[in-house]
DNA sequence: GGCCTACGTTGAAACGTTTTAGCAACTACC
DNA sequence: GGTAGTTGCTAAAACGTTTCAACGTAGGCC
């Protein structure tokens, strides 16, 4: 005896449930459930209605409710922790993948020990300067716990302004009350030292446009160091954008100015190699006219020519320390806000080689 | 009145709920939600219960469930869904923040479509050969739609044996009745092309273990196209690892071992660099002497010195293609298993400047 | 004392699933 | 013709949360 198609709750035009299959198959909603879990045969439903049943999911393009599904699900999928990545659309991506592996390394260390919890991974992602639209970003209804990173000024002072009912960590970025993971302050002094240490006293900083809070500070501190040692003032090159060709462009007008220069510091990722093809160019050679240090631990910077030097933090590590920073704060009583710095590691290679 | 702590539930010993802050502290789950979501003022709890019920939650540590918030949750939240990329532990991680780009990309062009779904996307992560283990992912219980990568051969012939309950698409690799994008196999036909046309003869491909479907693609089309040119035999480079420096240290022993050799092409990102520095090393020139044809859309390549050749596929294309795929396959009613080959593009650049 | 209002809290409903106990109808058996 | 077993399905409970109507109490006012 099939039920009728219009029940006690009416059709409802939005979203696809077990509810309207059933009403479409005449059925109840078990046995829907029965058949979309291919359970039908240890529970005895008929040939003919699971073809019913089939049919009606395939007309009305039936999506389950994963959240329904979590709910409902065994306890491995009910004790579930959500972790959150959250970046900007803007933001250049590739160093998230370091946070992908920390959090998903970290996670499974973690879900040994207490009571089993596991862990999911969701990266979330929102227009510069517009983190406040992200849904469920007040609330804390999208996850537990998340490392922000890439944020503006606009969203720092967002952050500033609210309190979060979840743990976050934010990632080379400063913000009052937050917990933050970020490089030794004073990575672009030690690239000014380096320089000095090989007798180079004309010192120029290449960076790109726009500058975030860390790449500003490798600047202000390589400045300052510079200053400090004596040295007539570092030139700043300024590149439009982030990229090699930027910086090759503003690389080319610099040396063709004819300013002098023996030393130079890039602060990001990618402008060094924009900066040799430059210097190259113009017909002087690395490090005899003019040594160069880069920034971090990129893996190929040993396979510049000539092979860079570099300072800076290992993405690695920092993201490793900012998932364990995260993971250590979940359930926990909100302790205070921790300023965890990461030590830069200093790389000789033959760019900075000494003259002659 | 204070109801008493010990209830017709057990204190259950898994995870803290609403339900064990509200006997903790004395008060009805309704109460606590309340303050939870710092509704309290509006909903008129008294201070003291408030305070109570913090005291509460921080003894406890306790953790929100997510699934059960967005199960309540208004209908952005209800309405979502959720997308999966799918990769191993094992493989370079690089690639999938393109994934990561194009499906958030594309669901933000398809949410403002249909019936206002958002979309939520989760990473998870399977040690190679073991994607059976992973939580859910023959029940769908944890996405709704997935993007496979990374597979091994053990993988693949888990999926041949099994009938996902979802959408999928594979990237990069292909098994019988799944979809899949994968870049065009001719590849590698191509490069050997771009190095006849500089009349090189003496060929060789430099590749690293472990090979993947696509990089053995890449090797045999090229191979084959030498051959059918009736070339001599190109010769085989086989680096330990993936990175530089394996690449390095093959090339080195090969050009030590003094087989002539006057083309080559490099099958994976990373492996030209190695390449370009043993090559220099052994005092030849590129192109002069050799000339060098990489892969891909690497940004760097121009900026190589001198600047590489590539063939190969957009890895940003290679992604929005799997994106829409996977988008568009949502909810639809099952369709065949579709293989789509996205076209390589040439660059050329000096590394294969004809001869002389 | 009776009525009104404000206050503080509870209980129930709802979200979409899956699972389980059990019911009704039919068949088979003695 | 009663009992036992089989078949095919339904109804209800449960997962953890949020919201909302409603309730009891206390105080103020007449």
């Amino acid at each position: 005896m099939p039920k009728r198609a219009s029940n006690d709750t009416p059709p409802a035009p939005g979203r696809v449930t077990v509810r309207s299959i059933a009403e479409r198959a005449g059925v109840s909603i078990g046995a829907v459930s029965s058949v979309l879990n291919n359970h039908h045969e240890k529970r005895r439903i008929a040939a003919d209605t699971v073809r019913r049943v089939r049919a009606a999911v395939a007309e009305l393009g039936y999506l389950p409710n994963i959240s329904a599904r979590r709910l409902r699900g065994g306890n491995d999928a009910q004790n579930t922790i959500v972790l959150a990545i959250i970046t900007s659309f803007q933001a250049p991506l590739p160093v998230i993948n370091y946070f992908i592996l920390a959090l998903r390394e970290a996670a499974a260390e973690e879900a040994n020990n207490p009571r089993r919890a596991s862990f999911s991974l969701v990266i979330e992602m929102f227009n510069a300067g517009k983190l406040h639209e992200l849904p469920g970003f007040l609330t804390g209804a999208h996850f537990n716990a998340a490392i922000i990173t890439n944020t503006t000024a606009d969203d720092d002072r967002f952050l500033q302004d609210h309190v979060l009912p979840y743990p976050v960590v934010l990632v080379n970025r400063t913000v009052q009350d937050y917990p933050s993971v970020i490089e030794d302050p004073e990575s672009g002094a030690k690239a000014a030292t380096i320089l000095m240490q090989t007798d180079r006293r004309k010192l120029g900083v290449l960076y790109g446009q726009p500058l975030t809070q860390t790449t500003q500070r490798r600047v202000e501190s390589f400045l300052r160091a510079a200053r400090a040692a004596g040295l007539p003032p570092a030139g700043e090159i300024v590149a439009g954008g982030l990229n090699e060709e930027a910086a090759r462009e503003a690389m080319a007008q610099f040396l063709a100015r004819g300013t002098p220069l023996d030393g130079l510091y890039t602060v990001t990722d990618g402008l060094a190699l924009g900066a040799y093809q430059a210097i190259k160019r113009a017909g002087k050679t690395i490090p005899g006219d003019i040594a160069v240090v880069g920034i971090g631990d990129h893996e190929i910077s040993p396979f510049f020519d000539p092979p860079l030097s570099s300072v800076g933090v290992s993405h690695s590590e920092l993201a490793h320390a900012a998932a364990r920073m995260l993971l250590r704060r979940i359930g926990q009583p909100k302790r205070g806000s921790v300023r965890l710095t990461v030590p830069v590691v200093e790389r000789l290679r033959e760019s900075t080689a000494p003259i002659g």
